[in-house]
DNA sequence: GCCGTTTTCGGCCCGACTGTTTTCAGTCG
């Protein structure tokens, strides 16, 4: 059992609670804990055998006496008996933004109501309304809710598919006979939500990897779908496909079980005017006399076959690389190595966990040149945002550590919000004393259209902000961008030089691909940061690299990947 | 439920916004 698991079962059993009407703060514990298991650098199980569960910062006598049941019995009995007291349905109802606990439980307890399915239907014949303190607002908002849940039904965010798929690459590449294990599919696309995690093994054996895959204590339900191919509903929920090739045949599968669809189509009017049709083992032969495979050794050799040069995976989506690669133009795509600092860093002054030095720390070790530290602004009292007298003590800390590190800068910054009405949350005088400024809306999501137009547009004129922070506002699964005029902003962006940013972490992936490419060719500059509230966030970086990826971007159109003196000169500050 | 204690229990995550109301409860960051 992994952290992140026993991380989820935390998590469920606080929705639960939550349902339930228990207390808030024995919710929070839970919550508390489970952030805090998906945190640690150490393995939970590790740290139970050495007896130092308590240390993990959240976990108590009872909540670690919960863990080593998990990891004894790989049940965990309190999250059962919560589930056979709380309907499942309600827990997926907590997704419906607006939506939450009191609510949902009042029209449990009044309606019987305890699926989506059901919900919808209460909420479209009227029934929702009839209850006390709800209205048609709230109706036209769980109908809109159920229909955003719909629309991403069984995906779930990279962010959760990605590591759980690198963690069965390494396992299957120590079976014995397994030559290569690969991830391929969505995520190898880059896809911010994934219906499936694809893998691709090649071996000698297939059956024994077939049969050690179906065995594998970290799904739920597996099964045989096809002689070299297996399927598993992992314990989070996610589907896993297997498929087992030769050797010989891997090049050629990866190629084709790493494209989509449309790439394939498209490839495919190529090979045929050569006579060939590409099949997952390579290129069958149409013409009548053979009958042969040709199988490429390389995905760059598949291409080369095609006559064009390698195309990355995250491009093989059929809208545009194959026109690009004929042209010979298939951008140089940005990679980690490319990143030389982050702009957007939240530490203990403010919600985030980690001093100021730690995060540099940490940065520097990555091999950073600088980064920009951006706690919240004074009217996000949640997140301890900085008052204006400690926002200049934080300045003036800065300055001091910044005289003892030398080959790395740190950037005193700031998040600040951009009211409702666009208005920024310091005067001008104060965002004038920092070296960089990050915009960003937090409050107000629902405004209509025009309004929230004009309030982002307002906030971007001001002279002293640089970055337009997670710029849509949507978090992945759970809330729709803002009524925002994506391209509006570009054209504001393009005009003011403002940067717009893609906030890696991997529940907002924001800007999207799409906008990140659209802000390419506007030539607007973009700015991959992780807005990491801790030091391990920081590897959150490498969800945005790939958004980037996906959006077509090169280094030159981000702007952290520029050396410092050049950010220096382009921030244009007194330095 | 955790934590930090003046070791046995009180404090912990608050304030703006929203939709429903005529004064507030629920939601969310």
């Amino acid at each position: 059992m992994t952290n992140i698991e026993i991380a989820w079962i935390f998590n469920e059993i606080a929705d639960l609670l939550e349902l339930a009407g228990e207390n808030f703060y024995k919710v929070l514990a839970y919550r508390k804990a489970s952030r805090s298991l998906q945190r640690i650098n150490a393995e939970v199980a590790d740290l139970q055998r050495e007896g130092r569960l308590s240390d993990v910062p959240g976990i108590g006598k009872n909540l670690r006496s919960k863990i080593e049941e998990i990891l004894k019995t790989g049940k965990c009995t309190y999250l059962e008996e919560l589930r056979r007291n709380v309907p499942q349905g309600m827990r997926y109802m907590l997704a419906i933004p607006g939506l939450g606990p009191s609510s949902i439980r009042l029209i449990y307890q009044k309606l019987s109501v305890e699926t989506l399915e059901e919900l919808e239907k209460a909420a479209k014949k009227k029934k929702i309304r009839e209850l006390p303190g709800m209205g048609p607002k709230t109706e036209t908002n769980i109908l809109e809710g159920i229909k955003m849940l719909k629309s991403i039904q069984d995906c779930v965010p990279l962010g959760v598919a990605l590591p759980l798929a690198e963690l069965m690459v390494s396992q299957l590449t120590s079976i014995q006979g397994v030559k290569r294990a690969e991830i391929c599919g969505e995520i190898r696309r880059g896809k911010e939500m994934v219906a499936d995690i694809d893998l691709l093994v090649a071996a000698t054996s297939p059956r024994d990897v077939i049969d050690i895959f179906l065995s594998h204590p970290r799904f739920k339900e597996s099964w045989v779908s096809g002689a070299f191919q297996a399927t598993a509903i992992s314990l989070l929920g996610v589907k896993v496909n297997l498929k087992v090739v030769s050797p010989e045949e891997f090049a050629a599968a990866w190629f084709y079980y790493s494209s989509s669809g449309r790439h394939i189509d498209k490839l495919n009017e190529i090979a045929a005017n050569q006579k060939y049709k590409i099949i997952s083992k390579g290129f069958k032969s149409e013409k009548e006399k053979e009958n042969g495979i040709i199988m490429p050794e390389s995905e760059e050799e598949a291409y080369g076959f095609l006559g064009l040069p390698y195309i990355p995976p995250e491009l093989r989506e059929g809208s545009g690389e194959i026109e690009a690669a004929i042209a010979n133009s298939i951008p140089k795509l940005i990679t980690a190595e490319n990143i030389r600092g982050d702009l957007h860093i939240h530490t203990n002054w403010s919600d985030g966990l980690n001093t100021i030095e730690e995060m540099a720390e940490a940065a520097l070790k990555r091999g950073y040149e600088y980064i920009a530290i951006t706690d919240h602004s004074r009217s996000l009292s949640v997140a301890d945002g900085l008052s204006v007298e400690k926002l200049i003590k934080q300045f003036e800390v800065i300055k001091e550590l910044n005289k003892k590190m030398s080959g790395f800068r740190i950037l005193s910054g700031i998040e600040v919000d951009i009211r409702t009405d666009g208005t920024l949350d310091y005067p001008d005088e104060v965002l004038a004393m920092a070296d960089i400024v990050v915009a960003s809306v937090h409050s107000g999501f629902k405004q209509d259209s025009a309004t929230i137009n004009l309030r982002v547009q307002r906030a971007l004129e001001n002279p002293y902000v640089r970055i337009l922070g997670h710029p849509s506002g949507r978090i992945l699964g759970r809330r729709d961008p803002y009524a925002l005029d994506l391209e509006q902003i570009l054209e504001t962006a393009s005009r003011k030089g403002t940067w717009l940013e893609i906030n890696s972490s991997p529940d907002r992936l924001d800007l999207s691909s799409y906008w990140a490419r659209k802000a390419k060719e506007k030539g607007v500059v973009i700015a991959i940061n992780t807005d990491a509230h801790d030091v391990s966030r920081l590897d959150d970086i490498r969800f945005g690299i790939i958004t980037g990826r996906r959006g077509w971007l090169e280094s030159e159109n981000v702007i952290n990947t520029w050396p410092l003196d050049k950010l220096l000169t382009e921030l244009g500050g007194m330095f």
